[in-house]
DNA sequence: CCACAATATGAATATCTGTTCATATGAAGT
DNA sequence: ACTTCATATGAACAGATATTCATATTGTGG
């Protein structure tokens, strides 16, 4: 038998890591923030808004969905607060919150693209 | 009543969306690519990873978790390529497949905290 | 080749998530 | 006030997802 210590645990790396680790808080906010770019429907819906602000009804016309999917879609890209939007009469048109969601969209497709 | 045509439908904006939206398997690819980030024990993971290769079941004792559990979430990450591995006798030692993952969780974590 | 150690996998279950359908709200014109 | 248009919301259902438990695979030392 060799002079290895056959620990299981890798004392040095599990210190270490514990040191640098983010809060559970924190990382259970990363992964709820992530959620909602992981559906197809709320991707879409971003991508649409990258062209500036848009109604509901035109976005589930683009999509050929139902409105009221897209009004529920909406409805959870604005508690994540994703997206703004603004009333004009009857119609609500919607927009990005602000420019760090095209950088994410954006950083993701050149993931995958490669 | 003024001469303002109630379309409905905002043809130009229409039209101009439907020009620029990348197609349908890539905004797949892409929620595909962020479902993955969209769970706690996964983003988890790869904090862990940021700190260097780790193996099974330290990656399980840190997050208290049952080794099987991590190993499910190991196969997912690795078949989205988000991390490689490494055999070592009996073994495993897994850690991020490129620097782009990093990125990815900086920039989120940048979102959260402002 | 046998026993054990480290990890992987399959089936089952409980929970979460997204869409649909019906209905409600809210604004504008008559 | 009443009707219509645009959007929002609630309940319900179907499909997806993560963990657990039991078991399989793979490597190492004796």
């Amino acid at each position: 038998m060799e002079e290895k210590e056959f620990l299981h645990v890798h004392e040095e790396v599990i210190a270490k890591v514990q040191e640098k680790m983010p809060e559970e808080e924190r990382l259970y906010q990363l992964s709820e923030f992530y959620k909602v770019f992981g559906d197809i429907t709320r991707v879409k819906i971003l991508f649409v808004l990258l062209q500036g602000e848009v109604c509901v009804y035109d976005i589930a016309c683009l999509l050929d969905m139902t409105q009221s999917a897209i009004s529920h879609q909406l409805r959870i890209l604005k508690q994540m607060q994703l997206v703004t939007y603004r009333r004009e009469g009857k119609t609500m048109f919607y927009s990005l919150a602000d420019d760090h969601i095209e950088n994410i969209l954006r950083l993701g497709m050149e993931h995958i693209c490669e």
